[in-house]
DNA sequence: AACCGCTTTGAAAAGGTTTTCAGGTGTGCT
DNA sequence: AGCACACCTGAAAACCTTTTCAAAGCGGTT
């Protein structure tokens, strides 16, 4: 028992192939042909009577849940086997109060970061028994309506990606029973667990990069306000600025999302005046794919006239004109982290430690997008 | 009753809420003040219990199944709203058999189609009350396990896309007694409803248009062996060069992947060689920006050395450099139809009617990556 | 006054599993 | 022979809901 509640997993993965059937095909090349599936939805009782024991035997033997006699194991595998049984996941829940499957609430963003992030989850989710259940939006409103649904026993935990959840929003979600893991969204003085990664320090870095190539006149295309990442990495931005002795200009710091369509649409009236920045720090990677357009229709080349860099380092900026310079942000880490911390809070039954907050470290990668600044 | 069935949806969606709590601190700009919702898990028993009622009769007021006098009507929605009363998930479905939630299996493949596509399904299984349970996952072996996981019990249904799927696994998918609705996935004479996107003519329409731009040296990078979706837009290329009255070179026939990596790797070689085709077609878009890479670094300019187009439409092939020639695949459309399909099959009852073909166009996006062929 | 039919209500069964509790068998000891 | 004990096993309770069935109340009719 203390064993199972530990492990984090559902107690057993139990089910039942049949051996000998007649449908029974398997041929060396065929992996699956012996495991073709019967769906006549046998129960515990249909392997109990077939089996001439009782369902509390069937039970014990297919859970492994205490000792049985040779001979009826024997017979209650077989008749498993024979009629196909798979245990009904909703009764188990009811008794025991344990879904197997995590809830997941993303926002609908940028598509490489969003699909990266949930086959990430998924493959750590997966290696634990659990399945997915996920609930993409827009809109706040809808996010809060999945939450609630899900929290509603339907899932053992959640994950949350919302930079742009406000406070008091983020306090609602603590009343819940189930634990919840936030990744890149603010949890001040809330009890969830926490992955983030360093925005402040990556768009500081980038800056850093920026300057020392010898970059003065440097613009930001931010996030939206009020998200954290976007916040977060502005502070980054502006803190290198400040060590270095440069005031940021105004009007060189514009707000944009994070979409190709808003990296372009920001741009183009930063580089229609006279002024413009000889480098550009762009709210992550569509956004800067936008931007580089954006200069190249005004007539800008990159790197020689504008420096340009992005944010998330996703595969598809090595192959940008030129190569984009960015912050790696590893995908793949964050994901399997929030996993694992969320089915650390399941496994205690939602002890009340200190929450765990997470920082993963994000690597600048320095390619062809960035030169010293023109003249 | 058979409205209920036929609507596909789950009975209800009711869920208390707290009024006139203590904690109940709405404002009005904060829209989620009242909604602060409680956890202790009450029962249908403690509600009943509070309302001096019988448990038949909250579960006839909250699911409006059957004339309540007013008066214990009343009560019972007080008590339910102050104890934050909402229907446990796994007895309602233990009961009623309906789980409501859609599985998903998905391979990951190219971030931005992936996300779209699954962003797509969310909306539609939302908007019918469904969630989304998904899978993602390379190796065929491993969707199996999740299918078989998923159709014991846990899903109403079933959305794969899985193009490399061979035929006799799907036909082991055939004995679920959960309807399940294919994907750009072969299932050439099995019971599956089918939403396929039009590759062959996709491809046919977009080598036509490379030989309308004059071109006669045409090559292709196809799409892994054994992919449906690979195999039918080699055949839209072969025919329409055939029609042309042209004779594929073979050795411009080279075999790629859905990614920016194959495409820049299988391209190389392509371009080493002393004669090279003039156009290009390529398995999708990620692949066809591997290959502007590689022929940009063999010293080729797109498009007046060398035309590529692309397959799929990402939004981001707009921003390449130059804007990618490809074709459109309409993903929301896709998704919403494989949702409201499996929708039907499920609110029939998994009735015999015969399979569902659907076929989605496909648009050509004229864009500046083909030009006529040099000289 | 007896009876009928209608509306409202509660008790109870069913759904499939896990787990507790108690009973039964057999062994080893005194 | 009698007793303690370990070991297996089955009956039954519990999880929470929906739905069926029957009873009760009541107004109206013959």
């Amino acid at each position: 028992m203390l064993r199972q509640i530990c492990s984090g997993k559902p107690r057993s993965t139990f089910r039942a192939v049949q051996h000998g059937s007649s449908r029974a095909t398997a041929t060396p090349d065929d992996p699956y042909g012996h495991e073709c599936w019967d769906d006549m939805s046998a129960t515990i009782r249909d392997v109990a009577h077939r089996a001439g024991v009782s369902i509390s035997t069937v039970s014990r033997v297919l859970n492994d849940t205490a000792r049985v006699s040779h001979t009826k194991r024997k017979r209650v595998l077989e008749a498993a086997a024979a009629l196909g049984y798979a245990p009904n996941p909703a009764a188990r829940t009811l008794l025991s109060k344990q879904t197997s499957s995590l809830g997941v609430l993303l926002p609908f963003v940028s598509g490489e970061f969003f699909s990266e992030l949930l086959h990430s989850l998924d493959t750590a989710a997966q290696d634990a028994g659990y399945f997915l259940l996920i609930s993409t939006s827009h809109r706040l409103h809808n996010e809060f309506r999945a939450a609630r649904m899900m929290l509603e026993k339907r899932v053992d935990g959640l994950i949350v990606m919302a930079p742009e959840l406000r406070p008091r929003e983020a306090q609602m979600l603590a009343s819940a029973s189930e634990p919840i893991v936030f990744i890149n969204t603010d949890a001040e003085g809330l009890p969830f667990d926490t992955v983030n990664f360093d925005n402040y320090g990556g768009s500081y870095a980038l800056t850093s990069h920026l300057l020392a190539l010898g970059h003065r006149d440097i613009g930001i295309i931010r996030g939206p306000v009020g998200a954290r990442d976007a916040e977060q990495r502005l502070k980054g931005y502006r803190t290198a600025l400040a060590e270095a002795g440069i005031a940021p200009r105004s009007d060189w710091i514009v707000t944009g999302e994070y979409t190709l369509e808003a990296g372009y649409a920001v741009a183009q009236p930063l580089f229609a005046k006279d002024e413009h920045p000889t480098a550009l720090l762009c709210a992550n990677d569509y956004c800067a794919a936008g931007a580089v357009r954006a200069a190249h229709e005004a007539g800008l080349s990159v790197p020689s006239d504008l420096s340009v860099v992005g944010f998330d380092g996703l595969p598809s900026t090595l192959y940008m004109q030129p190569p984009l310079t960015t912050a790696r942000v590893p995908i793949d880490v964050v994901g399997r982290t929030a996993v694992s911390l969320l089915l650390d809070r399941i496994a205690e039954g939602h002890a009340d430690h200190d929450p765990v907050r997470r920082v993963v470290p994000v690597d600048v990668l320095m390619r062809a997008s960035t030169a010293p600044p023109p003249r």
